[in-house]
DNA sequence: TGAATATATGAACATATAATCATATAATAT
DNA sequence: ATATTATATGATTATATGTTCATATATTCA
């Protein structure tokens, strides 16, 4: 791996790296949600959310689709749910 | 996933969310190293790698072996590398 | 048009984290 | 015993990151 690569790569990592994005994409691997439905979800506000969405859609982790006033978000691609998936499996595994 | 499993998943997945520990799991990934040897591979103080093995060590993802006055680092499982090498494959395939 | 609702965003603040510096510990060699 | 080498660790500092607060934008509805 070059400097560009490892550097991008903690990049990636770093989205599961934080207890409200992990919750925000373990809530969109079941559903797919509204901004609004995820701040319930989570117990959180608004503002707190979007912040986080926006940090995921940087990343290209979500994507999104505006219909009327509701913004719906969803999981990008199976990747995603696959190393949440992995990652999962890993701490089961050691209790 | 409950609130402790996501809790547990971000500190797990932080760990690859830096360049320095990354690189330091990409460096043990080809071979055992020693502290020396990895400070010199990746041109950074004895220290700055020693903090962040013990990191590393918190969340076992390193085994250590102490010879001498040199203390071998190895990788904890294969389970690291595997997500390294899927993670990797992820941004590649996004370029 | 004006009010209400859903989301986004910039700035400020608080906290977390990584690097540095100084020092400690442990093993070896002289 | 003392010096040297390898590593570890505590405290400090600098930076990064997440949340909050205030406000903006966009859409719908009366």
């Amino acid at each position: 791996m070059n400097t560009n690569e490892i550097y991008q790569l903690s990049e990636f990592y770093k989205m599961f790296g934080d207890v409200t994005r992990l919750k925000i994409l373990n809530a969109l691997s079941c559903k797919n949600l509204c901004v609004s439905e995820i701040a319930e979800q989570l117990q959180m506000t608004h503002s707190s959310i979007s912040h986080q969405l926006q940090v995921l859609r940087a990343q290209n982790f979500v994507k999104y689709e505006k219909i009327g006033k509701t913004v719906y978000y969803s999981l990008a691609d199976e990747h995603i749910q696959i190393i949440l998936k992995y990652g999962y499996e890993h701490i089961q595994e050691r209790g």
